[in-house]
DNA sequence: CAATTTTGTTCGATATATAGAACAAAACCA
DNA sequence: TGGTTTTGTTCTATATATCGAACAAAATTG
């Protein structure tokens, strides 16, 4: 699944009731600038929002900020995430330390 | 105490040993702009980064970006974590794997 | 110490986030 | 049906995020 930002916004809006103009009001942000949030158009390049607006419209859709950006977030991910880091953290430091720098680098290969 | 977003900043690049430059270089910023960031001038306006560059710097300093923006958070351990598991969470199935298999032998290893 | 390299700071230029209309479509209602 | 009100869409103007390069300070080295 792993929705777009937009996407998510637009889902947690309608999930509310609001309409764009409710959100921007409750958001102190405009319509329009809601809208292309919501619409990134084929030929325009998708706007990136401000940390600040982005937490205005997670408060009022009443999600993270993390969740609305994370692109892999799945809601059901808790249990396993504790799992993880009990036999994580029980690791040596150093070999802590390996792992991190594994995921870390990995993460950035492409 | 209640850092603010430069101070956290600051303080997590520090405490990863890292100068401007390296931030910079890491999370794909300048580090006239990261300065900015950290030392906002009581005359100059606040800077307010985008969400995509929050997310950035948060990943490189292993935080969330709910952490930096969240105005009374705490450095505590399920940031970290958090930020950690993020990470991983975003490797491809197969380096999951790798690191899940480490975490396995090297947790029985004594 | 002087010289060199690293780190931090300032400033102007450029790209882009965001607002504010005006316009279009749809929904509502007499 | 027609108009009226709400909702969504597009465009243009302005503010501001962000960069690059130049400068300053500090740290390092020999």
């Amino acid at each position: 699944m792993a929705l777009s930002l937009g996407e998510k916004i637009q889902k947690h809006r309608k999930e509310k009731g609001y309409s764009l103009d409710k959100l921007a009001e409750l958001s102190e942000s405009s319509k329009s600038y809601l809208w292309e949030l919501e619409n990134p158009r084929p030929g325009k390049k998708a706007v990136k929002p401000s940390a600040e607006k982005l937490t205005q419209i997670a408060s009022v859709l009443s999600v993270t900020t993390d969740y609305l950006l994370d692109d892999t977030a799945q809601p059901d991910e808790e249990v396993v995430k504790e799992a993880f880091f009990r036999k994580f953290s029980k690791l040596d430091p150093k070999d802590k330390e390996r792992i991190e720098e594994m995921i870390e680098s990995w993460g950035k290969r492409k």
